[in-house]
DNA sequence: ATCTAAAATTGGATGTATCAGATTCGACGT
DNA sequence: ACGTCGAATCTGATACATCCAATTTTAGAT
C-alpha cells in the first residue's frame, strides 16, 4: 500500500468500517451505563463472549478500551471490574472533557484562519437555525460538527484521539442534554461565546468558554440521573 | 474470585506482571521516539510480530495503545501509521498532560485532607534533599511520586487512567528534563507552588500553576530535540 | 483443629489458522 | 492505449485451542 503522506489523507482515507470490537465496545458502555452491569461486578471474558456470541478477541478490544475510559478497570490474570461508582465516572469524565475541549478551543483561537473563523460562523448560523426551528435532530449533528471543526483548527491529532476516547460518552448524553428546551438555547449562547474568543484570537478566552460550556453541561446532566438504573 | 469492593482495592491487588503487550508496547513506542521508524511509515502487523519475536495479538494490542496515544494512526485493513511528526507529537501530549495534571491539582486543592497534605509536604522535602545531594535518580522518583499522590487525592479515576496514558511520554523524557540542574531547580520551584496551592485550598492557583510547570517542561524538551533521530 | 503442600480451578494472555475487507495486478475486449 | 472485471495479494480481524499466572480447594500430617 502506497504510503500517505498526511494525518488528513489518513483521515480522508477511513471508511465507516465498523469491527465487532467495536460494536462491542458501544454494546459494553451502554450496558454499564445503563446498570446491565453493577458497580464493581466482575466481568469475564468467556462468560461476556458467549453472552454477546463473540470470541474473546473482540471483548479482550472492548475491555482495553473501557479501561483506558476509566469505566472498567482490569487487573492481569485476575478479571475486569466494572468502575465503582458509574455517576461519579461520568462527572469525571465530564471535567476531563473541560479540560481537553478547552486547550483544543485555546489552540484554535490562537491559530485559526479567516477560512476557519467563517466555516465556524456557517456553524453557529446552523445552531441557530436549528434552535429557532426546535429540531434536536439536526441540532445534535451541528453541536457535534461544531466541536469537530474547533478540534480540526487545533491541529492537535493526539488531542482528538484523546478527546474520542471521552467523546463517547458525550454522544450517549447529548440527545439529554439537548432535550430541554432551555439547556438547548443556553448551549447556543455558549457556543457563541466560544466562537467569539476564537475570532477574538482570544486563547484563554476561548479556554474558559469551552470550559464552563462543558462543566455547565456536566452539571446538568448530573442532576438529571444519568446512568444507573435510569 | 471474590468481588473487590473499592478501586483503591483493586489498585493493592495489581502485581508487578508485564505481558509481552506491555513490553511490546513499550519497545515500539521508544522506537518510534528514537527515530527507528520514519514519520509516516507504514507499521504491518506481522512484520512487527515476525522483528519483535511474538505473535501479533500483542502487536495488535500495542498498536491499539499507541493509536489512543496520537503516536500511530490506523485504519481498519489498511494498516497503521507512524505519526507524521514525531515533534509536534510530543508538544501535543505536553499541552494535553498540563490540562490532564491541571485537573487533578484543581481537585486536589479543592478535596485534600490534613493527612494528604503532610503526605504531598513530605515529597516536597524528599525532592529538596535530592536536588541538594544533586541525585537524579531519586529526584525522579520523587517526581513522579509527587505526581502520583495528586492524583490520588483528586480521586479522578477515569483522570488517573487517561494521564496514565501520556505518561508514558513524561516516563520517557523525564531523565532528560532532570538532568540540567537548572530545570530541576526550576521544577522543584514550581512543584513548591503547586504544594502551596493545594495546600491553600486554591484549585484554580493550583491548576495555573500544574499546568505553568507542565508547559514549561515541555518547552524545554522540544527545545532539546527530543525525538526523531536523537 | 490447624497447617502445609499439591492439585484443581479460575480467568487472562498468546499463538496460529482462517476469515474478511481493500488494493493491486493481469487478462481481455474495444 | 485504455477501460473493465475478476483473480491474486496484502493486511487487519476474529475464532479457538492452548499456555500461563493466581487463587481456591483438597488431602495428608501433626
Amino acid at each position: 500500500m502506497n504510503r500517505p503522506s498526511k494525518n488528513r489523507e489518513l483521515e480522508s482515507l477511513k471508511t465507516n468500517y465498523k469491527s465487532i470490537a467495536d460494536v462491542t465496545c458501544e454494546k459494553l458502555r451502554k450496558a454499564i451505563l445503563e446498570g446491565v452491569f453493577s458497580p464493581g461486578e466482575q466481568l469475564k471474558e468467556r462468560e461476556l463472549a458467549t453472552l454477546m456470541g463473540v470470541s474473546t478477541t473482540p471483548i479482550k478490544a472492548a475491555l482495553q478500551r473501557l479501561g483506558m475510559e476509566g469505566l472498567v478497570t482490569s487487573l492481569p490474570m485476575r478479571g475486569s471490574f466494572v468502575a465503582e461508582n458509574i455517576s461519579a465516572i461520568l462527572t469525571e469524565v465530564g471535567l476531563i472533557r473541560a479540560a481537553l475541549e478547552g486547550t483544543a478551543a485555546y489552540l484554535a483561537a490562537m491559530k485559526a484562519t479567516d477560512e476557519e473563523i467563517t466555516t465556524l460562523q456557517g456553524q453557529i448560523e446552523k445552531m441557530e437555525r436549528c434552535t429557532a426551528d426546535r429540531d434536536i435532530g439536526r441540532a445534535i449533528e451541528a453541536n457535534t460538527n461544531f466541536h469537530e471543526i474547533i478540534h480540526q483548527i487545533s491541529g492537535n491529532h493526539s488531542l482528538q484521539q484523546m478527546t474520542g476516547i471521552v467523546r463517547q460518552y458525550d454522544d450517549i448524553t447529548r440527545p439529554q442534554a439537548l432535550s430541554d428546551e432551555s439547556q438547548m438555547v443556553q448551549g447556543l449562547q455558549e457556543h457563541k461565546a466560544i466562537f467569539e474568543a476564537i475570532k477574538a484570537g482570544d486563547p484563554e478566552g476561548a479556554d474558559a468558554s469551552m470550559r464552563a460550556h462543558v462543566l455547565r453541561n456536566t452539571r446538568f446532566l448530573k442532576q438529571q440521573g444519568l446512568g444507573v438504573g435510569k
